[in-house]
DNA sequence: GCCAAATGGTAAGCATGCGTACGATCATCG
DNA sequence: CGATGATCGTACGCATGCTTACCATTTGGC
């Protein structure tokens, strides 16, 4: 799997602003794209003897870290995780079927679900956070450290201004 | 840009690698997957009108690229997409029935499918392509051409880590 | 020539995310 | 106090990706 591809990838680091349409200047985009899904199937990989996926983990850590108590609703976490209500219902759903989590109603206000992180579910984080650490250190590992902040500084800007485009320009709603 | 406000950018970001568990440490991982997704969302929604997404659209372009006459098989634009063969199956599968492809079966090996694109998709081709080139142009402006090479620094190493992590830590197949 | 391995595709099922639509409930205004 | 609008959650359907399982065909060793 590695021939034909590899060596355009070498060429292009210098090249590719004023390359090609389809391979040069998108590849930042690309790049972004790659290394997520591959960073999910990683993590996902590490996780799995764990029984968790990514997603699940982030969720978990957002409902300990914002409510150590528990008792977020899920708009509330959907917001956190910036996540439709959809999406995240079904990953508490998800959750809840792993037994990390659980589900309350609220007592004065019937529309809420209060999601509270199980016993289990905080276990499990603990485990989740070592080991993501531990990833994480290897990933990063030897960047130059000013590397990195470009980086974030690239990938910050690049979110915010996503994010202004998708608000501007064709809000669908939520 | 100040030299202050700079420092107070670079501190912020080495803090952050740092900081809590949950919030610090894997900010690069998330802001990966943030600009993922949201660039995701932002280019489906820009192709919208012209009824692609940007997976579709990159596999229109790895198709036109590789082969202009057509008549890639599937399995070739797997290893091209580095998807796996399922996930390039459906794909091919919606791009026909948006009438961007079409598939023809191979005379002297009737395993293989040979996808062509159509004249309808390339003509969309062109049009992602533009409207890709002006979304990412918006994106990054004025962004510092170092820290764009940075960047793409960080994220190449990462892809090339990931991959062999993936490859070495638990194969499953394929 | 024939059976086994390799190869190409599809099928089925799961996780993650999106959008739209809808029912239930609450809160507010008249 | 009752209609109206906002909010919460779910249902349904789609796109993208993954895995495992399976069928069809080709190829290659015997």
């Amino acid at each position: 799997m590695s021939g034909a591809s590899r060596k355009r990838e070498v060429n292009d680091a210098r090249r590719k602003r004023d390359a090609s349409p389809v391979g040069g200047e998108f590849r930042i985009g690309f790049l972004v794209h790659d290394v997520s899904r591959l960073r999910q199937a990683v993590f996902d990989q590490a996780m799995k003897p764990h029984g968790v996926t990514r997603a699940q983990w982030w969720a978990l850590a957002q409902l300990t870290r914002h409510d150590p108590r528990g008792g977020m609703t899920q708009a509330e976490l959907a917001r956190l995780m910036e996540l439709g209500k959809v999406a995240t219902g079904a990953m508490v759903t998800r959750l809840e079927a792993a037994g990390l989590v659980s589900r309350r109603a609220d007592a004065s206000d019937r529309r809420l679900n209060r999601v509270f992180v199980t016993h289990r579910g905080s276990r499990i984080l603990e485990r989740m956070i070592t080991v993501g650490r531990e990833l994480n250190a290897t990933l990063l590992h030897g960047l130059k450290a000013d590397d990195l902040d470009a980086a974030d500084r690239v990938l910050t800007a690049l979110r915010s201004r996503l994010r202004a485009r998708l608000g501007s320009d064709g809000v669908t709603g939520d």
